[in-house]
DNA sequence: TCATAATCGATAGTATTACTATTATATTTG
DNA sequence: CAAATATAATAGTAATACTATCGATTATGA
């Protein structure tokens, strides 16, 4: 898997950057730095400038590859279902039993990323943690509607419907198939973020388990 | 209903606020306006400043009320969870069926707000969009787990566990009773989301299909 | 009723944020 | 080598997120 992903250049939509931080080394560094400094000090606390201070560049340097903190977390965003979509596609394919492919897909897309050393200057792990932390806030804004338009979401609704596709082999008669995955994918950010947070409300208490919980449920509601 | 919890006070944690917005026509009007303005502008786009403006008084006043903004954000939270709490215990006491009460609980939960005349400054119905678009900012926060230690989130954490115990009730032998039901509450809040933004990734599209989706959901997981 | 406490509005001020613009220097590329 | 491009540094603006002070009004209770 590391080596055909290094060879894959993770594509995400151009509306969301200015230029574009894979063809430069700054803008690299931007990626593997604000994954670090998102995760240290939180997203509402990150600035161009602090970040800039971090890398030992400029504030108005950073502008030129992203036009506002919240493109650049979209950007971050964008990447990790990409490489998601990545993984959901090799741990599908070439697999004829839609039950097993189901399974496969679940714990792709529910499992806490330990490590995975594909890309050079981005930690999965630690953007793992990030998209737990913070992947809603992409969501949840005023602009939402134009984003989604202009195509901000389209890798991670294709994760999804990847997924519902799957779901509709194992059960072709089960009304609720978007709403089941969408709730999934959703739903495993959650219960690891209660995991972390909130052990009073979740049963989960490793990334296991949490994945268990789901296969669980799936397997239960599809029969 | 209405009659009984217009004499109810709901009760919110102290520490959110630094005086009491139920104490004062001024605070009331803090409460009601920023719901509406909320609403209108976003979350992210709201300051004290222009909620000042909105209710002709003055950015300073606002202040006597609330830290800032988040804490104003998680009080109307917790008054949402709380008034939810009791609707709920409305819907399920004095049912002896396990089952019914369940199904009487997850619809409370799912349920969009229509609309509820039981208080005077609160409207219900647009706190309801409030806490589906914005709910899930009160926790993804740096400080989360101080706020959590002082209480700020008791109330909702209570809803949650009070429909685990319906759940235990209706399945003793099921292992995964918290995360299915924060997995639901949380979730039903993002379909009604995804319903307002992301059609395509759900299959819900009137308040109903939703609690519908959760109840035959739960139905299946525990047989 | 008078004193005093609490409340509120207005104003001012500070540090930080979220940018934009300009320019000089360094680097790349053709 | 020239031209284009990228970067760093600096300056500047408007808005945000507050804090502090002060006088005017209103409420309370002795």
């Amino acid at each position: 898997m590391n080596t055909i992903l290094s060879n894959l250049k993770i594509q995400v939509n151009e509306k969301i950057y200015v230029k574009d931080p894979e063809t430069s080394a700054l803008g690299k560094k931007i990626i593997e730095q604000s994954i670090l400094l998102i995760d240290e000090i939180g997203f509402d606390n990150f600035t161009f400038k602090k970040l800039g201070e971090k890398i030992g560049s400029n504030e108005s340097s950073i502008y030129r590859y992203f036009e506002n903190k919240h493109k650049l977390l979209v950007y971050l965003s964008s990447w990790y279902w990409s490489w998601m979509e990545y993984k959901l596609v090799f741990a599908t394919t070439n697999i004829t039993d839609p039950k097993e492919k189901l399974r496969n897909a679940i714990t792709i897309v529910t499992e806490k990323v330990i490590d995975d050393s594909s890309t050079e200057h981005i930690n999965e792990a630690i953007l793992n943690k990030i998209i737990i932390a913070e992947f809603t806030k992409t969501l949840h804004t005023k602009e939402v509607d134009q984003e989604n338009k202009e195509g901000f979401f389209l890798i991670y609704k294709r994760v999804i419907n990847r997924i519902v596709n799957i779901v509709t082999e194992v059960n072709p008669s089960y009304l609720y198939a978007k709403s089941l995955v969408s709730t999934i994918v959703e739903g495993s950010l959650h219960q690891h973020f209660l995991t972390e947070h909130f052990t009073n409300i979740t049963d989960c208490n490793t990334s296991k388990s949490t994945t268990q919980f789901y296969l669980h449920l799936i397997e239960n509601v599809l029969h």
